[in-house]
Parts: C-alpha cells; sequence; structure tokens
DNA sequence: GCACATTGTATCATTGAATGATACTATAAT
DNA sequence: ATTATAGTATCATTCAATGATACAATGTGC
C-alpha cells in the first residue's frame, strides 16, 4: 500500500502519515475504507505496531480516520465534499511557509519557473 | 536578518539553514556578501554557537557560501545565473515529493486548485 | 613580530524525541 | 465462554540535536 525509506531523517510515523494522507487525498483510499491492522502494516514495513499506531493517532486528529479498539481503522474524510469550508488562516500559512521552501530549494539547484510549474502543474491534476 | 521557531518540531539547524537558503534564493543577500559570524547570529537567535555552525557547514556543502577560519563567512552562489546545468533528476524526485505531500495536505484541508495555484503564482514571483 | 581580537572547529556531556519490546484492554466471532 | 483480532499503555533504549567549553586559524594594532 505505501512505502518508506528507511535512511530518511523524516521520522517514520510522519512518513506513514504522510504516505495515508496523500492516499486519501489521491482517492487511493476511500470513505468507508478499512486501513490495515497496525500490526499488519508494522509487519509489510517492517517497523514497530507502535509507530504505525503513532501515525494512525495522528491522523485521527485530523479528522481523517476513526480508529476503535477491536474493531480496527476506517477512513471518514470525504475529500469529494466541495462544500467544505475554506482553510483557517493558520492552515494556509503553514502551506505557504513549506510551499516557499520547496520554491526557493527549486530556484537554487537550478530550475527554471516553467520547470517547477510543469511539475507543480501535474501534481495538481492528481488531486483536483 | 532571520527567525526561527523554537516550538517548530523542524530542528533549529536546519531552520537556520532553510531561512538563509530563502534569503539568497530571492536576493535578500547576494554574492559577495558576508553572512554575520556563528557568535553573533547564535546570540541574535537565542541559540548555541554550534547550531549556527552546523547550518553554515550545511549551506558549504550545497557550495553556496565559504566558510574560513578567522575570516568568516561569505556567500558565493549566483542564483542570477540563467546559463546553471538543468538540475540532477534526483534533486527534481526530491522536489517533487515535497511538492506532493503539500498538495495533499493543501487538498486534505480544503482548498482549491485555484487557491494554492495563487499562492504557487504569488511566491514564484518573489523568486524568478 | 608579538599580543590580542575575531572567527570557525572540535570534543564531549546532556537532553529529548523516536522507536521498540512487552503487556494490557476492548470488540467480534464461534 | 473462549478465542482471535485490533488498538492502547508502559517503559527501556537509542540516537540525533543541542549546548558548554576548549582549540586553532586568521586578521589587526602597536
Amino acid at each position: 500500500m505505501i512505502q518508506i525509506d528507511t535512511t530518511s531523517t523524516v521520522s517514520l510515523a510522519e512518513q506513514i502519515e504522510t504516505e495515508i494522507r496523500r492516499a486519501i487525498a489521491s482517492r487511493v483510499v476511500q470513505r468507508g475504507d478499512n486501513l490495515p491492522p497496525v500490526r499488519q502494516l508494522a509487519a509489510d514495513l517492517g517497523v514497530n505496531l507502535n509507530t504505525v499506531a503513532r501515525a494512525y493517532r495522528a491522523l485521527e486528529a485530523s479528522g481523517l480516520i476513526i480508529t476503535r479498539r477491536g474493531r480496527g481503522t476506517i477512513v471518514t474524510a470525504n475529500c469529494e465534499n466541495s462544500t467544505d469550508s475554506p482553510p483557517s488562516e493558520s492552515v494556509v500559512a503553514v502551506i505557504t511557509k513549506e510551499l516557499e521552501k520547496i520554491i526557493s530549494d527549486a530556484k537554487l539547484s537550478g530550475m527554471k519557473k516553467k520547470d517547477i510549474f510543469h511539475i507543480f502543474d501535474q501534481l495538481a491534476g492528481k488531486y483536483w
């Protein structure tokens, strides 16, 4: 389902969380789908079950999934709901800051404006 | 010159490095300019001088600055040089992955395509 | 050229986040 | 009831990040 990089400086739990967010946002998994049990995903990825559990808790705190002891984990986010309220200012601020980091890195690595625009456009097409 | 957030999960050294990259990429500091001594910047930011020194070393490893004992630190990157060789595949891959993370986060937070495009466009204007 | 200020570097101790091993608890199936 | 399944809690360990301190190279003033 997902892949992680054990050599990355990004923590395993955060990588797992990011990958699942991506899967939800890109409709690879949908509202009502079950996520694998923590033990199974942990075994698949070669990490401790607590690491997966932490990622699930973070996702639940974001309102994307619901976990229940004994029953499992289901996706509750509906990324098709176009009547969502607009994102908060703080969310926009975080996204803006992260975007700026990438853009400055792209600039320093010699990319042209049209190069990064092309990548951005292509990715955006996967999500909207 | 720059600001950092001691409550962030991003390490202090990485924040400092990111901010300086941003300053170089946006031409706030230019080729030939001096960066402040590690002790001064460390005092300004309220961190240990080693933390700043680590950020400087990372920037030097990227070829953006040169540091010399007793003499200080100067910016060597010239972000105006439009004859740069195109970025390597690995650089493009990293940037693509980071962009996708942001885009999926934006999608899940309820942003519309035009919203994130607008932010992206505005930021890109600061760098190209 | 010698003393001293300036600036980056190296070493080592400490702290805290991340991970893992293990045991516990809630739910479902039979 | 019993057992399997699934998430949770606790605690130990490890490693990256940070800081305190000492060191080394360069420049300045006399």
